[in-house]
DNA sequence: GGATGTAGTCAGTTTTTTCTTACTCAAGCT
DNA sequence: AGCTTGAGTAAGAAAAAACTGACTACATCC
């Protein structure tokens, strides 16, 4: 989520939305939570995100600090994600909007059930 | 409660961001939550937001049940908006997203830390 | 009889985000 | 000698989100 240097208000919220407002990145910070953390296990739970979407995300997730990287050196390549304390740190927010969700919207809303294209087929 | 991986798609984070994931969503709900619920007060405080986008912004908030427009019979036209009760339940979330914006966000992340003066008051 | 004020709408354009398809690297196995 | 594997890249297109500027309506005030 691209937000302007003229409309941020200064606002931890808005801060904050920055951070996790991209279309991906909640859902891949809480996979990582439960501890999928390899891209490949990522890229088939996502099963409609782009390789080059999540790579983007995870990129950016890690720019701002809310995942750590760890690359092992053999071949075929390896490579884990963690979440760091700051994006530990998340797991509230993740809380607050998993219930919200569960109590309100759950496929009902005009926003919720427009986007549909499931991410993962039940 | 944990989220079965199986189900993504159902998630009830997505769920919920489809509803406030907006660029300005969660900025209004703040703000008509603080009473500042007149088209044009809006429009003030959030400087950079078009009219047009308010008005999207505001009439997808309305149409997912998150506030209520009532029109007053009156010239020049009167409105105000306000958080129904599934808005409201949507303050912790709005508390979560800024405690960890406070804690974590503010002037330091990439996506976030382009700064400004505080227009929206806390 | 023109300006004022509120809450918009409309058409068209730009910007941002997301997707598609093809390609890479280097070791190990067959 | 070629296929497989994991974790990506590159280039370009399509789709979605956001923006711009001009325009409306109508009662009241000056």
């Amino acid at each position: 989520m691209k937000i302007s240097l003229a409309n941020v208000e200064h606002c931890p919220v808005v801060s904050t939305m920055a951070v996790i407002g991209g279309k991906w990145k909640i859902l891949i910070i809480h996979l990582i939570n439960n501890d999928v953390n390899r891209f490949g296990k990522l890229s088939m739970l996502l099963k409609h995100i782009s390789r080059q979407m999540l790579t983007t995300q995870l990129r950016e997730l890690e720019r701002d600090g809310i995942l750590e990287r760890v690359v092992y050196a053999e071949i075929p390549p390896h490579v884990e994600y963690f979440l760091t304390p700051k994006g530990k740190a998340l797991i509230p927010v993740l809380t607050a909007l998993k219930d919200w969700g569960f109590e309100h919207a759950l496929g009902e809303t005009g926003a919720a059930s427009q986007k549909a294209k499931p991410a993962i087929p039940a």
